[in-house]
DNA sequence: AACATGTTTCTGTGAGTGCAGAAACAACTG
DNA sequence: CAGTTGTTTCTGCACTCACAGAAACATGTT
């Protein structure tokens, strides 16, 4: 049995309300929490225990989380059962998350403003003024997307650094704009 | 009356979708969607009629949008009703977004995590590895939320000039770097 | 093959939200 | 100051989603 510090439930009740005001169901977050937090890898009734959440729920939201990638099943020896552990990195888990984001809102989103543009095009004046802001929607959407591919490319010592240079930007842009 | 296009139609589905992953009610973002595609204001009348949504929820929904800060009321000539229009500029309005999100979701985030900081000093070993994981969560987000500020300070054309550089940053870190 | 252990899918219930329509409220107009 | 028009708040229903518990399904063991 896995006994909570006062501070992981703290941080678990947290990211759990969190996670729903991002679009994500509460004990999947919760569940990622503990695994996040936890030392060593957790098996399901382990975390049906702790949590107080039905044995069901635990094994959907695992299978839910390891749709998105932040958690993955390993095996500890001598028990045949499958134990989850978080990625711990948050850097990396961040960089999941929004990968795993991009992929399911942002793409299909570009693709919808693809065909309303087109769209538009056949419509004539009518979709005149429609067309003028999808078309700054779609350039958005493309340069943000591209920015993070092109980011998303560099080493992660790099990228860590950058970020971390903060207010230096300003500088380099004065350069180079 | 407001008659909507099949592009404005789709797009204003789409966007309600959208919203909804995000955590933000269909009908909101309906209502953003229409305002933002719309070339003149529209008063709550018109929503209502053009969404077929009930006037109250209209009523709502504008409120919420006003506090997000991406709608405001203007007024025509000759008419006393309020009429509403979304902000146009897309940079602008997702930074509007950004800056409230994170001031409500990212900016409580970090307080609970220095919070649960402290409480694991007096915690002593047995929140020793939550303290470790804590305190890397507590970085990740002070270094991006200091990024997200330095970049807001930006003129907004020299962010616009900076993330189109895209895979030029490359080069430009591995001098700075 | 029976049993034991673990996992997944299914089903029904409950809580939370979204929303329509009514009622209350405010602001103007003649 | 009655009447008109417009806005906001309230009330309750409906729908969705989360989730518990049961049932079905696997896998391994003796």
């Amino acid at each position: 049995m896995v006994k909570l510090t006062p501070v992981m439930e703290k941080f678990i009740l947290h990211w759990g309300e969190m996670g729903n005001k991002w679009g994500i169901n509460r004990t999947v977050a919760q569940i990622h929490a503990l695994l996040f937090l936890s030392p060593q890898p957790l098996n399901a009734e382990e975390i049906t225990e702790t949590l107080q959440v039905a044995r069901s729920n635990v094994s959907n939201s695992l299978k839910e989380l390891q749709g998105w990638g932040i958690v993955r099943v390993v095996h500890v020896m001598g028990d045949r059962r499958d134990h989850f552990e978080s990625l711990k990195d948050v850097w990396q888990m961040f960089q999941v998350i929004l990968d795993e984001r991009k992929k399911r809102e942002c793409e299909p989103t570009r693709v919808l403003l693809r065909e309303c543009l087109a769209d538009a095009e056949k419509g004539g004046e009518a979709e005149r003024y429609s067309k003028e802001r999808l078309a700054e929607m779609l350039d958005f959407f493309e340069t943000m997307m591209h920015w993070y591919e092109d980011m998303r490319k560099l080493p992660s010592g790099a990228l860590i650094k950058f970020v971390k240079m903060g207010g230096r930007i300003k500088k380099m842009l004065g350069l180079a704009s």
